[in-house]
DNA sequence: CATGAATGAGAATTCATTCAT
DNA sequence: GATGAATGAATTCTCATTCAT
């Protein structure tokens, strides 16, 4: 509207295009691997510049993984914060929504990656306890609770349910990523769901909410 | 027996003594940050002396690995190979083996993730394409694939099962990991077989095997 | 009086501040540390207008560093020019002005100081042959040429007497800065003039060579 | 004598061929300006080597300022320990033996000055509080001291003495480094003395208070 | 004129790799 | 064979200087 909010679109803009030059370079070469000139030479712009906009290679690469996260995160919250609708159909939401998320955007899930094992370096960007990551998982972990206590869901610890599931999509994901004829995201979202829900054993299983 | 046995020996305990001394560094510093004095530090030997028995770094860290996958494959081979007992059976075996095994050796979980998420770091050893991890992979497909053959599995890609599978267990070995007072093994093992068996609804599941 | 007289004005206004600002920042900072950042800062005016009033950076710290010369010798050339008055009362005069000066302005000391021993770096503002200086001891040699000239004085060689005097008053501007209970000036002029003049030694001095 | 003996002999000979290669690039540079790259090939040898030696810049610059201080300081420990010989041979002696010191390594009194007047700079190395400076300034100050006891120099604050008399040296020998034809040292010797003893003025100075 | 975002040369430091002993 | 001192390429970060607005 004025002057002012000008120049912040344009720091936004600046902003916005050093994360996704690291977040190329980072699903390229791994964490440990991104170099500030090669972001900076993905970005189109010298190497100073990035120290205009943050300051250190470690703010950046924290920040750079929030944002992935925070968009994923803000897709899922529908889903997530969605009290009505059954069970399963807010369960493949949540599948659908991360499945598709990723097959769009490929460089998210190998920054997601690298970011959730971060091999341990200590001086190199944080770990799965980023606050964005802790707290997508809070929000599926009190999603199985809610399905635990309404009994729809067997008592069960409902934070494995909610690391098992997602360990479960992000290894599909990745077996996506490497193949060459995967078949349709809602495939591999029912397959998920009901694998979820009623498991892989032939017996007995039916009556399929 | 001949003098050329005992140089072979003094050579392979040379190589086990390093590739121990490599993982023991990267459990505690990560891939990234394990550098070739540490590891020649901590084995007790010289720098010079790794690159007697390795080409360089990179060849040190994926024949550790391999090293690494190989002690867990041959582990689940028992269980793995015999076709004889019930599928839950030897499903429960499967998962029991890493758990234990992981459990017992922490540090290899810690390899384990480091490589099998190399931050895609192509000049640090390589990804989830390591052999060994792959004849793991393969085997588990197998013994998905005859489980569905048999009609104890109900159809399903059964290169997804494995991988669904595999990444789960793996998920809540992290959390154990993180924890402070996990359950007993037998009880996550027993979690994660039902869950992939009959699933977690609580809506008709019965008649468990 | 005219248009280009008030554009001078404002020019010379504009040098002042940003002389000023520099003189501040390195006498904080050292004259190795002295960014054209901070001094633009400390100036509130931005980087690029330095360069509008200075060539570079090295022009900028000359400039206001003879400028600080100029100030004091300013301050001295009463007492130098004086040719009435006893040599005592003058070279009294004249310790007591730099001492009282740089007592006054304590950054003054410092980037004196930062200037006098520049380190050698070619790079950075120059040596103690900056003009004005070479100005001050030259007035100052030629003050104890005449008193040698006059018989005031036993022969000496000028240059050294003037060398040797400005460092003994600058030694203990130093000591002055470092100290906390720092006699009054008077007791420290009082003393150097009187050092001087007849020395340390107790012994009834006459008749030396 | 031994192996051992000789790895640090070659150890101690590498960290002397650095330090002298330091000292000539502060004389040349200044602190500010002594890259690590310059003092490496002035040593002629590579970069990293110097870190096989010296922690980082600052060990280095500090560790070479204190090796000269310390070098200087043994040739005056016999001036400043003999007790005997009177006050004006003592006196004598200390000042000769740095002039003649000096003169002879002319690139250690550039260094000298560089650490003395450090800017300021807090990251650089550090100011004329280094100890051996410190135990140079009491020495010398213990000898005014003792001197004022005996009554051979008239009372007077023995601290501002000592550095009177070495700021007065150093001026000399700064004066000397830039001239063409300097007199012979003890000439200079001679002069400071008999200023520090009897003072300039000519007339048959006695009895001032 | 004034600005300050952008630039890129330069500095410190690390570490895989080599090679003389 | 074993060693570890030496190397130098690569990396992060700073800051003087420029120039489009």
């Amino acid at each position: 509207m004025n002057a002012k909010s000008k120049e912040t679109m344009v720091e936004e803009f600046r902003i916005q295009t050093i994360q996704e030059a690291a977040m190329r370079v980072i699903a390229r070469r791994g964490i440990a691997a991104a170099s500030m000139q090669e972001i900076a030479d993905e970005a189109g712009i010298a190497k100073g510049t990035i120290y205009l906009y943050f300051e250190n290679q470690q703010d950046l690469l924290e920040k750079t993984v929030d944002d992935v996260f925070l968009r994923l995160f803000r897709r899922l919250e529908a889903a997530l914060d969605n009290e009505s609708g059954k069970f399963r159909q807010r369960l493949t939401a949540i599948v659908k929504t991360q499945i598709e998320f990723f097959d769009a955007h490929q460089d998210f899930l190998r920054l997601y990656l690298a970011v959730k094992y971060p091999e341990g370096s200590p001086s190199r960007c944080a770990r799965s306890d980023r606050p964005q990551y802790r707290l997508f998982q809070q929000k599926l972990t009190a999603f199985f609770g809610k399905a635990i206590e309404s009994g729809t869901v067997r008592p069960h610890d409902p934070s494995r349910l909610a690391l098992f599931l997602e360990e479960g999509v992000i290894a599909v994901l990745m077996q996506r990523l490497n193949e060459n004829d995967s078949p349709p995201p809602d495939e591999d979202v029912e397959w998920i769901v009901s694998l979820m829900l009623e498991g892989v054993s032939s017996r007995t299983p039916r009556a399929q909410t």
